[in-house]
DNA sequence: TCTGGGGTCCTAGGACCC
DNA sequence: TCTGGGGTCCTAGGACCC
């Protein structure tokens, strides 16, 4: 690619200064951390979902990547370790990683598990020291401190400083000042592009375009013409103006929440079905509560085996987190969706709609009596499943689904299991009762 | 060997109102 | 009976991200 000169769309080095940080292989490199055992070897997570969720760079050089089989990664390398993912352990070490980016700037935006920004613009002066040193010291601590490596990219905007920190993985440290924008760019296919996923890829190279250069050497007017809002936005960022800033909200407050499951092989009964949603929705109800979040929207969809989903949604009379409570709604609603002769590998619910659970308006048509009994009755379940572990109690409608975790994550973080081996004891727990007075 | 699970935002189009 | 124009709100669905 040709390098063309004159065309620079930005003349100052650093109007503002952004920084990217992306943990490399992240889950991986955490088990490695947390058991040194592990390190130098093909170390690969995700043994509760049948796939690879990240792989360590030992297991990437023998071409073993994200989203591949299990059953191929055994093929590949018989000696791979396959672990399950250890969410809490990663949370902890994000965290970790987290806190020590505020030692130096003030402002990090939480972005994922393993990713954030931080805008160090102005950061020079009080820390006597360049972008790419503040930089340097970020990355040294964090590489010593919690013996995960990361990879860095600094430059005037986001879409820039995340480009600029996948250029050179793992362990990378990439600084991009105005002037150099063009080099980065030119290295740079469309589709490692943040926010231009498949579809814009593909619009894109139907008029001959080929990198990130190429597309923000587009006109302006051809931009809009062609691409909406957020293309637009990119190709300002991308030429280095600045458009999307550091937002400082923690993660905390989710406008929804999900739960799906897939079960193998796919079914049609309906009770096993039904159990399986209902399942759902009590995870998602939990999640809600844990977050002290209510909602007044449920979808629930079905995936059918050719992976169509039907959905529908539920206004729910009462805003709430009490899965007792959206119970009754959501049987309703499941007659309408659920087909006898169709076989289906997934159900989900979404709670949409989020809000704090503070100042909630009781409709006038509630009963409050029993509302309050429902969350009386709730609390007391999550002391009970946080004890012992989740879904140790639950409604007998979902009795149906297999409880038995294939992971062993849960058990991995729950004392329980090991109290009470060899004991059923979810039989002694259980209560059928309370499920019909739910109804 | 067909793609697991959890999110957000944008947009077009319908319903409804004046 | 048919005609305008403009606004808001909501929903479904697409696209994208990790």
């Amino acid at each position: 690619m040709e390098y063309k000169k004159g065309n620079n769309f930005l003349i100052k080095s650093w109007p503002h200064a952004f920084l990217h940080i992306d943990a490399d292989a992240f889950f991986a490199s955490c088990e490695q951390s947390l058991n040194p055992k592990l390190k130098g070897l093909p170390v690969v997570t995700g043994a509760e979902r049948g796939i690879v969720s990240a792989a360590s760079y030992e297991a990437k050089d023998l071409g073993i990547g994200r989203g591949i089989p299990l059953w191929e990664v055994k093929k590949i390398c018989p000696n791979a370790i396959i672990l399950p993912s250890d969410y809490e352990s990663y949370s902890l070490i994000s965290t970790r990683m987290f806190s020590i980016m505020r030692r130096f700037v003030p402002i990090v935006e939480e972005y994922s598990i393993d990713e954030a920004f931080s805008d160090l613009t102005g950061m020079r002066r009080p820390l006597n020291c360049s972008y790419h040193e503040i930089g340097r010291r970020i990355k040294e601590q964090i590489e010593t401190e919690l013996g995960i490596t990361v990879s860095i990219g600094i430059a005037p905007t986001k879409s820039l400083a995340k480009l600029a920190a996948n250029l050179q993985k793992p362990s990378g440290l990439t600084v991009v000042p105005g002037r150099l924008i063009e080099n980065l760019l030119q290295k740079i296919p469309l589709n490692k592009i943040w926010g231009f996923g498949e579809s814009t890829t593909n619009y894109l190279k139907k008029f001959g375009l080929k990198t990130a250069y190429d597309f923000t050497l587009k006109d302006k007017n051809w931009v809009k013409q062609h691409l909406n809002k957020t293309g637009l936005e990119i190709w300002k960022e991308l030429r280095g103006e600045m458009i999307y800033e550091i937002s400082n909200e923690t993660h905390e407050k989710y406008k929804s929440i999900s739960k799906t499951k897939t079960f193998t092989p796919p079914s049609n009964k309906r009770d096993y079905i039904l159990g399986q949603l209902i399942r759902n929705l009590e995870s998602a109800c939990i999640k809600a509560r844990r977050h002290n979040l209510v909602s007044n929207k449920l979808i629930i969809y079905l995936r059918q085996q050719n992976f169509q989903s039907f959905g529908v949604e539920i206004k729910l009379d009462k805003t709430t987190n009490s899965s007792l409570l959206i119970t009754p709604s959501l049987k309703k609603v499941f007659k309408k969706v659920w087909q006898p002769n169709i076989m289906y590998r997934s159900t989900g619910v979404i709670l949409s709609n989020l809000k704090a659970n503070n100042k909630i308006q009781e409709s006038l048509f509630t009963d409050k009596i029993k509302v309050i009994k429902m969350e009386q009755l709730t609390n007391v379940i999550d002391i009970i499943n946080s004890k012992f572990g989740k879904h140790t109690l639950h409604q007998a409608a979902s009795l149906q689904v297999n409880f038995t975790s294939r992971g062993n994550r849960e058990a991995k973080s729950n004392k329980w299991t090991e109290l009470l081996k060899g004991e059923n004891y979810r039989q002694h727990i259980y209560l059928p009762r309370w499920s019909i007075k739910a109804n």
